[in-house]
DNA sequence: AACATTAATGCACAAAAACGCAAAAACACG
DNA sequence: CGTGTTTTTGCGTTTTTGTGCATTAATGTT
């Protein structure tokens, strides 16, 4: 059996049951220790797993208690005051989910007054905590990942709604590549969010800039304002300020 | 089992609950004290949790008194449990919101295999932490008050589904005057869940009994099962049991 | 104060991982 | 084809890690 083959398997095995345990991998391989040692070292080198004493865990196994510790939670908080320059009053917002997204609902201004129409149940339940904004949530089939509502109900209530603003968290974007992501269905729901309102602003921590992922959203033409935690000026966003879009 | 994954199971316990004891964690994952005294000692290295004589309680019981301060929280809790028994796999139920819900929500057995309907975002967040729970949020405006989605667009799409069983908590509950609320909005949206399943139970504490507000839901006859924390025979309960109401 | 329960500590043993080394297989290239 | 190189693999040894047990200390209860 050739290395590249038991990778594979040792992957199937990842994401069927979330865990491998060294041992069984020995059996059901007939390699001896260190093989299979050497294989999950590779593999966590290419970032595919997480090894532990006994075995190895899948990626996203590890993610799943730590929702106290958000992941670069202070460029969120720098990123998330600064979209708030964007809502004014009267207006009327569509909004994703996503920890960055969370993060902005706790910045807003307290008098502000304004609808949101949002897909994330935290979302709304952060937004209703300001007495002059009106939160709605829509329903639909609730993802136990992305922690939105996604799906067919979903989308065909956005085509109803007319929004100024659309917000978003995103998973990577690219001066070429545009908005990208990897999974379908949240694909579809962003495509179908940007759809339905005049302007749109993606929030987006500097590490996932001049990234491509395997499904495309929207060229980043659509994308009308892009916040990150750099300052306008920095080199690095050149490439998107030439294409139009305003950096915050 | 590997040590993260009792790790892991341990955080699981605290989210849910707030604390846990050593020696359920003892007998639940069927390791010695000692073991587990070592991974509560570790996850306090990680600062995970906060580690006390006979157990450990989650980091954010001492910061935000969030959980603490909900009402009659450990008749709740009982209540919540035999609300339990209700749920069979391959249910369809459509549950409200309310804090008895929610804790409800904590209390069901890890395979459970269901569907719920609901109106409440948290609720919504607590079940999808469930493996085999498939969720749906009905979209709708959002109360500040109830934190529920309510409006027409909830009634509608309410009258769209056929559930099996419909859970909500109560404002009062009394043998003659029925299930009684002061809201409107609220009213109307438990007669619409009431409307679309073929049985409904009502979780209630005590001191919630033998009270008629304004407005009425159904009347006693209506309800197919009651679950209090008192004991089935308590004698408040006689009025109920005479009605032809399941008591739980 | 006496007692029971829970923690901490040191120790022993087993399982797993890391390391260095050598044999075998695959590959490169003149 | 043959020779030198790299890659892959397995073996023995040493370290590290995980676990349980016995003993002692601390804590809570009545």
């Amino acid at each position: 059996m050739l290395k590249k083959e038991r990778h594979d398997f040792i992957m199937r095995q990842i994401n069927l049951h979330n865990r491998v345990l060294t041992s069984d991998l020995v059996q059901l391989l007939n390699v001896s220790e260190d093989t299979i040692r050497r294989d999950l070292q590779e593999l966590v080198d290419e970032g595919h797993l997480f090894k532990v004493h006994g075995g190895a865990l899948s990626k996203s196994y590890h993610s799943s208690f730590d929702d106290s510790t958000v992941y670069a939670r202070d460029k969120k908080i720098v990123i998330a005051k600064k979209a708030t320059e964007l809502i004014k009053d009267g207006m009327v917002v569509l909004i994703g989910g996503g920890t960055t997204i969370l993060e902005f609902t706790k910045q807003l201004p307290q008098g502000l007054s304004a609808t949101f129409f949002t897909i994330s149940p935290l979302v709304a339940v952060e937004l209703a905590k300001y007495n002059n904004v009106e939160v709605v949530l829509i329903g639909g089939l609730f993802s136990k990942n992305s922690q939105v509502t996604y799906g067919g109900h979903v989308i065909s209530q956005l085509s109803e709604i007319k929004a100024d603003l659309c917000l978003m968290g995103t998973s990577a974007l690219h001066p070429e590549g545009g908005l990208t992501d990897t999974d379908w269905e949240i694909n579809q729901l962003k495509k179908a969010m940007l759809a339905c309102s005049k302007k749109s602003a993606v929030l987006c921590i500097s590490e996932k800039l001049n990234i491509t992922l395997r499904l495309k959203v929207c060229p980043i033409e659509s994308i009308s304002y892009l916040v990150t935690e750099l300052d306008k000026e920095h080199e690095s966003l050149s490439n998107y300020q030439k294409k139009d879009v305003n950096i915050l």
